[in-house]
DNA sequence: TATATTATTGACCAATTGGTCAATAAACAT
DNA sequence: ATGTTTATTGACCAATTGGTCAATAATATA
């Protein structure tokens, strides 16, 4: 599209905002264009990350993007087709990598289940759900509609592998005498659950104004957590 | 497409779009314009509240919101001065009813506490959870950061007395001698967030496209959850 | 130093869309 | 029938924004 007969420049030329760039650091002296194509790619990737996750995917804006990661708003379409490109090298980029190093927590573990589900956990919180790349699980949620090739990708590459290494850890659980039988599916979302919703919860809520009442102690909403869906709160002998 | 120039209309006249109602029933026959002025607010709502859930703030379309009511963008915005007041609205409208027939159940309830919250959670379920005002949670979710005086809303309508409604349940078990003492707070939210979860998850890839894995039944989910939460998945003698 | 290469830019375009308002037609009054 | 009121409409406007591309300047090369 575009016929585009530019010339010189301006011919027609009536009122046009320009979208001007201002680098983020234009300091005196300092280059005014750098070339680091290597670099590019991935500071655009993070600096759509925070945009995608605060503005959502339409209310993300190409220029700011561009702006967060000091480049112009030509250079982010130089190295994504389109906007969706982005977007989808954003999800992909951001959830791939942490899953791996967690699951290999479950395969060396050598102490009781209830203490290999508690550092799991607290694991995750700390390499996921208190980072960044949690927006995305937001950010899917409310995308995967109208993004369904994303979250087909997303149920292959977290949901499925996520819930493999809970069915892992409850079957060791029960292998080792130390949990009664269940449905490994649904008690495993029913365990894993909290955090995914707490997660979701700080991103919206969270770190910013102080919106929500009292802050979730992430921490203890764990531990807590695992105490009541290993031990139940209904009085009971311990054995 | 069409750009239109009819009749005696357009003076400058260039190129344009034209806003095009076309009504959702314009059956042969049937009156062309309706005037009902009581029923189109509600109507509008219920039909942003589907646009806004499915496509976000940002995403969704006033026009097309306008088509699902059957009026034009025009009559939009006769009865809601700017698309952000019709967004409020749609919140406001969907959140406060039922969350008042919810707490009845804990005050009349009789049986033992267990059983309360079975029936509890079931009906938050069936009330709330399963229906299209669940989409709100999903939504708030995404747009807190944008409307922070909306999630303050949230908070105080919902959110507050939500929890108070659990801590009430909570306290009764403990009164009754049938719960262990615990922190309140925390073990309300670890008690509902699966719920919460679950009805964000299946507005998001549910009903939609098969794009989850294995769809989740719900009632087995919350039975299943509760079971863990009262008695734990550890071996235990029952009392 | 001079020349070739290319990463980066920003003015520009085209399409979309929130919002406006004069014209229109459905109800009501007489 | 005739006139008055007003709910509804849709052409229109103005601002925003995804996407383009010839010009530009930072490198590499001769």
């Amino acid at each position: 599209m575009s016929q585009s007969p530019p010339a010189n420049h301006s011919p027609t030329a009536p009122n046009q905002q320009t979208d001007t760039c201002q680098s983020a650091l234009p300091t005196l002296g300092a280059r005014v264009r750098s070339r680091r194509k290597e670099a590019r790619p991935n500071e655009i990737v993070a600096a759509a990350l925070a945009e995608f996750v605060d503005k959502g995917f339409a209310g993300a804006n190409v220029q700011a993007i561009a702006k967060r990661a000091g480049v112009s708003k030509g250079t982010v379409f130089v190295y994504f087709e389109t906007k969706q490109d982005l977007f989808k090298a954003v999800v992909r980029d951001n959830i791939a990598a942490p899953l791996n190093t967690w699951r290999d927590v479950t395969r060396n573990y050598r102490g009781s289940t209830r203490d290999l589900i508690v550092q799991s956990m607290h694991q995750w919180w700390t390499d996921v759900g208190s980072t960044p790349a949690a927006g995305i699980s937001k950010l899917l949620m409310q995308e995967a509609a109208n993004f369904p090739e994303l979250a087909q990708f997303y149920q292959d590459e977290v949901v499925a592998p996520g819930m493999s290494n809970m069915r892992d850890i409850l079957q060791r659980g029960i292998d080792l005498g130390e949990f009664r039988v269940m449905d490994l599916d649904i008690t495993g979302m029913n365990l894993f659950s909290p955090l995914l919703f707490l997660a979701m919860w700080q991103q919206a809520m969270g770190d910013k104004q102080p919106i929500c009442g009292p802050a979730i102690d992430a921490r203890q909403f764990i531990d807590n957590h695992v105490s009541l869906m290993l031990d139940g709160m209904c009085h009971r002998p311990a054995i």
